[in-house]
DNA sequence: TTTGGTATACCCCATTTATGGTATTGCACG
DNA sequence: CGTGCAATACCATAAATGGGGTATACCAAA
């Protein structure tokens, strides 16, 4: 079996050294560097070939998150996982829609193995206290249903929907071949449903329910 | 420190006895019940007042996903922890969407115990595979950014924010203690960058960007 | 220092939208 | 066979929005 390559980014000299010291340990990994700063993360990973990165968020002159995405630029498979003391959704959010792969709190320093050798098996590690945050991220089924949006007929969702898309009366009517005068009897009616008067606020709530 | 309250739903009898046989072994846990079937789930939790739920999502007469669905209808808090074989993407979704907390697959059953108290604590217990699949959900970011919306100044966005909420000129003078005047203004000039000509047009561009 | 961008504000004018009506046709449900 | 609703269409009027200007003040970068 080969030793894993890993490249580790990280400011902090001491937690840096760390790290090193705690792969050196275990034989399954290589540490081909270990940098203070992402600035020239492109030219590393042409010069080094990692099979895995370990990335600190907060660096002086560069920043983990922009790095990643300069990674996925040109590589969209290596596999990167953050390592921060950051748990806010922001930064998490942004890691992720950047392209991390996992996301480890330096609080879980002792993960590190794990997570480098799960991360590279197709996994995504992360502190469940992250993992939480990020199914956040997503959508819920809102099961309370909205009355107000259900009660509209289906000619008028569909011509909310063009104006959802920013078409104007008369374009709508050209597209449904009614006047354009019908479709302002619609928008009157889904106004009065919606409760609202314009067209912004009717979109707003369209968009927002569900 | 009071027992954790768990109710079960698994219809296979040998593993819902194994999981309770697990979880008598630790004293930080009390189980209500293991139920076979949860077409009575509501009626369940209302009798039994769990703090934890462990539910399975192929069941006879019943659906997991479908189950906590009903749940979440009453109670929003209640945490649940899915427990299935499945590990596809739709299982997965449906249940986050559904309002899951947790996703342990049934190969992780000695995970059981840690992870109930993981999600009373907030966590989202999932096996890192799962998690990686949960990050597939989310829409990574476009690399090519979005020259036109980039273009516009702090000011622009936060006047345009407020037209995505449907405020009409005035509302945003009001709320910003600036003249109609101005808002239109910066209007004006939001149009001309993003290349439209209405306000619900500026919103979807505003709104699909990213 | 000049230039460019941002934020502020006002004017005029044409178009679009919003609000209030009225009216016909067709279809489904009791 | 009405009754209700959806979909169609038109009229009048007022309010809001969009497009064209012009102008000042500030600040940062060239």
């Amino acid at each position: 079996m080969m030793a894993i390559k890993v490249l580790i980014y990280e400011d902090n000299e001491n937690l840096r050294k760390s790290i090193e010291t705690l792969l050196l340990w275990d034989t399954a990994f290589d540490v081909l560097a270990a940098l203070p700063d992402a600035a020239f993360v492109k030219d590393d990973i042409v010069a080094l070939c990692p099979d895995v990165i370990l990335m600190d968020i907060d660096m002086p002159n560069s920043n983990g998150v922009n790095a990643v995405t300069q990674i996925r630029k040109t590589d969209s498979e290596l596999p990167i996982v953050m390592f921060t003391v950051f748990e806010d959704d922001e930064n998490i959010f942004k890691a992720i829609r950047a392209g991390a792969n996992g996301y480890l709190l330096k609080k879980n320093f002792d993960q590190i193995p794990i997570s480098l050798k799960d991360v590279l098996n197709g996994g995504a590690p992360m502190t469940s206290s992250v993992a939480k945050k990020v199914l956040n991220f997503i959508p819920k089924n809102n099961t309370k249903t909205n009355e107000e949006i259900d009660s509209l007929s289906k000619r008028e969702v569909e011509i909310l929907e063009y104006i959802t898309k920013g078409y104007s009366y008369k374009m709508i009517g050209d597209e449904l071949f009614i006047s354009t005068e019908t479709v302002r009897t619609h928008i009157k009616k889904i106004y009065k449903k919606l409760q609202v008067n314009s067209a912004t606020e009717a979109v707003y709530k369209f968009t927002h329910a569900r």
